[in-house]
DNA sequence: CGATTTCGCGAAAACGATTTCGGACCGTAG
DNA sequence: CTACGGTCCGAAATCGTTTTCGCGAAATCG
C-alpha cells in the first residue's frame, strides 16, 4: 500500500506550482513549452495517475455515461455497444454498461444512489423509462438518451422498423405464395423490452392488407433462437407446397429458417424465399435477403445526442429516425449462394 | 441544475454539527436516538443523496468492484454475474461489468486510468490476466480474483472441468458404442477466453483412453451454437449407425444434439445418448444427463474472495475449486421424456 | 523611454464528505 | 461536595484536484 503520488509530488519534482501540473494535465495554453515538458517528464517519471474522485469531486463530473439495456450477447447490442462506446471514447467519456439481467438488479438500480446514476449522463437502450420505472420518472436527475426506444421528453434514436418489416414484406410478395411472418414470442416483450417487434409485426400486417388479400398470410411465433425459425419453417412445410414467402423478424430467425430449408432440400430464393431484418455481418455470407439496420449509426448519433445534451442541457428533445433499406440477396431472388460448409476437424 | 442537497444543508436543517449526520449515516453507535431520528428525517425531507465522489475521494474507497469477462450473453455469465453481483450487493458493493467486447475495447482497458480500475478491486471471468495483458501484470495495482481461471498469484475459483468431462464421458463409455465429443471450435479459444473448453477436451480423453480402447472414439469441433451440435450429429450419422453416444461440451450443444435426433427420429437415450455439461436451467425441462456446474457458487465464492482479500491485502492467495457432479437424466439412460411441444400460435 | 499589454506562473480557495479529538453535560460513586 | 466515567456532540483537519486571480517579467507600442 505504497503512497499514491499527488499533482503536489509531481509539482516538487519539476520545481512548479500544482496548479501549473494541472494546467499541462488539461491542455490549458498558458504554458510554456519548456515547462509543459519538464512537468511531462516529472509526470512519467513519477507514474503519475491522477486521482478521478478527486476529479470528479472537483468538477462534479465523471465523464462517464452509463449504458441501460436489456440482457445483452446478442449481435444487436454487441454492435450497438462498441459503437455507442467508440464514440464516446474519442471525446475522452467513458461508457458503463448495466445489462438488466433480472428484476432484482434492476430493483436495486431504481435508487437513486445506485452506481448506475454516478455518470454524467444515462443511455437507454430498447428501453422505455415510462415502463422501467415505477413513476415514469428517471431515479436521478440526469439527461438521458433513448436508443431504439421513442419518448417525446427524451433525445431519441430509433430504426422504422414497421416500414422496415413493409419494405421487406412487399418485396416478398412480389412473388404470389402464400407468406408467413416468423416473430419473436409476445412474452419477450415486457419491462425489458422496447417493442420493436410489435413494429415489425405491424409493418407486416400492414403491407399484407395494403395487398391482394387473396394471399394467404400468417404470423408464427417463436423463440428468439435460430431454432425457432427452423421450427417455424418445418411446421409450415407440413401444411403447405412451395413456393414460400417468409418474412423473418430478425436475421436470427431468418438463418433458422434458412438451415431448415436446406436441410429439406428446398431452394432458396425459389422454393422458399425468406428476408430477416437487421443485416447482420454474417447475412451476406448466408446470401439472406434483409432490411438494414444501421446499428453503428445508431450508436453514433446516441453518443452524439448525449454529448449535444451535456454541452447544452436545456434544449429541446432532439428525435433521430433512421431508415431501413432492403438489402436484396439471394435469399429472395433466385440462384442463393450455398450456404459455406463448415469445416469439421474429426480427431 | 439546481444545487445539490450536502451534508452541511442536512445538518443546519436538523440542528446538528455535519459530524454528526455523517455519523448517522454511517451508522456510528454514539449518536442519541432522538437526534438520528431527526437527522434520518432531515435527510427524508431534503432529499440527501450523499456525493459519492467526495466519499471515494475522502475514504480512498468506492465501494465497487469491476467484473471483466469476454463477450457476454451466454447463460453462464447470466448467471455468474448474478450470483456475484448478488453477493457484492448484500456487503454493500457494487459489480461493476466489462465485457470485452473487441479488441479496441480491450486495448482502452490496458491502460491503467480506465474506467474499470476505479474499483476496489477486480474479479476476472474467464479470463487469465497472463494472456490479458502484455506484460502479465494488471494495469492497475488492484486486488483480483480469477473465476473459471487458475493462477498461482491470485485467489482464483474454478472448477474441475477435465474430472467433469471424463465423468461425462465414462458414463457414456457404460454403454458400448461409437463415441463422439462434440468441442468448440479452437479459434474461440485465445486471448478472450479461458482454457475451459480445452480442459473438458482433455477430461474427455482421458477417460476414453482408460478404457477398452476398442471402442471407436472421435472429437468433432463446431461453432458455439445449437446449430453447430446439431450439424455435428448430422454429421455422424451419415458415417455411423446407431446407438451412439455423444459428449457435448456444453449443454448449448447437447441441446442441438438432442434437437437433430429427434428430427431424424430416433429415440434420445437409446439410439443416442448425450450427456452435456453445465446443467443449465432448461436441462432438466430437457430429459438432458449433464455435468452441473454450480456456476451460483463459483459467483458468491468470487466475491467472498473478493471481501476477504480487502479486509487482508497481505494474505496468501486462496485456491477453490469446485467439484463437479454427474446429473443423469433421460438423454443418457433410455426413456428420455418426450421433447415439450412449442405452442405456436396461428394468426 | 515610459506606458501598456501579454505571457507564464503560483498562492489559495474551493468542492463534500469522514474522522479525530476534546469538551460539555450528566449521573454516580467516593 | 468533589472526582470520575460515560454519553453525546461539534470544530476543524483532511483528502487531491481544478480554477480564479493577481503579480512580476517580458514584449510591444506610441
Amino acid at each position: 500500500m505504497k503512497k499514491q503520488v499527488t499533482l503536489q509530488d509531481v509539482a516538487q519534482h519539476a520545481q512548479v506550482g500544482t496548479s501549473t501540473v494541472s494546467k499541462v494535465l488539461n491542455g490549458y495554453p498558458d504554458v510554456a513549452e519548456s515547462t509543459r515538458e519538464r512537468v511531462l517528464a516529472s509526470v512519467r517519471e513519477l507514474e503519475f495517475r491522477p486521482n478521478r474522485a478527486a476529479r470528479s469531486f472537483r468538477t462534479g463530473k465523471t465523464q462517464t455515461v452509463s449504458v441501460f439495456m436489456p440482457m445483452i450477447g446478442t449481435e444487436f447490442y454487441d454492435r450497438l455497444i462498441t459503437a455507442i462506446d467508440d464514440a464516446l471514447a474519442s471525446h475522452d467519456y467513458d461508457a458503463a454498461l448495466f445489462p438488466l439481467l433480472n428484476e432484482k438488479r434492476l430493483e436495486r438500480y431504481r435508487s437513486a444512489e445506485a452506481l448506475p446514476y454516478q455518470a454524467d449522463a444515462l443511455i437507454l437502450a430498447s428501453l422505455n423509462p415510462d415502463w422501467l420505472f415505477a413513476d415514469a420518472r428517471l431515479p436521478a436527475p440526469l439527461p438521458a438518451v433513448l436508443v431504439d426506444a421513442y419518448h417525446a421528453e427524451y433525445d431519441t434514436v430509433t430504426f422504422d422498423n414497421a416500414r422496415g418489416a413493409a419494405l421487406a414484406t412487399s418485396h416478398l410478395l412480389e412473388v404470389n405464395a402464400p407468406t408467413f411472418a416468423v416473430m419473436v414470442e409476445r412474452f419477450q416483450e415486457g419491462t425489458f423490452s422496447s417493442g420493436v417487434f410489435i413494429e415489425r409485426h405491424k409493418g407486416f400486417q400492414h403491407a399484407v392488407e395494403s395487398h391482394d388479400p387473396r394471399v394467404h398470410a400468417e404470423v408464427l411465433e417463436v423463440p428468439f433462437d435460430p431454432t425457432g425459425g427452423a421450427e417455424a419453417l418445418a411446421q409450415v412445410l407440413a401444411r403447405f407446397e412451395p413456393p414460400l414467402n417468409v418474412f423473418a423478424s430478425c436475421d436470427l430467425l431468418a438463418k433458422g429458417v434458412v438451415d431448415e430449408a436446406r436441410r429439406q432440400g428446398l431452394q432458396i430464393g425459389l422454393d422458399v424465399r425468406v428476408v430477416g431484418v437487421d443485416d447482420q455481418p454474417w447475412a451476406e455470407d448466408l446470401g439472406l435477403s434483409t432490411i438494414r439496420q444501421p446499428i453503428e449509426q445508431m450508436g453514433s448519433h446516441a453518443a452524439e445526442l448525449v454529448l449535444a445534451r451535456l454541452a447544452k442541457p436545456g434544449a429541446a428533445p432532439r428525435h433521430i429516425e433512421l431508415e431501413p433499406t432492403l438489402v436484396v440477396r439471394g435469399s429472395s431472388e433466385g440462384g442463393g449462394q450455398p450456404h459455406p460448409i463448415r469445416p469439421t476437424q474429426i480427431n
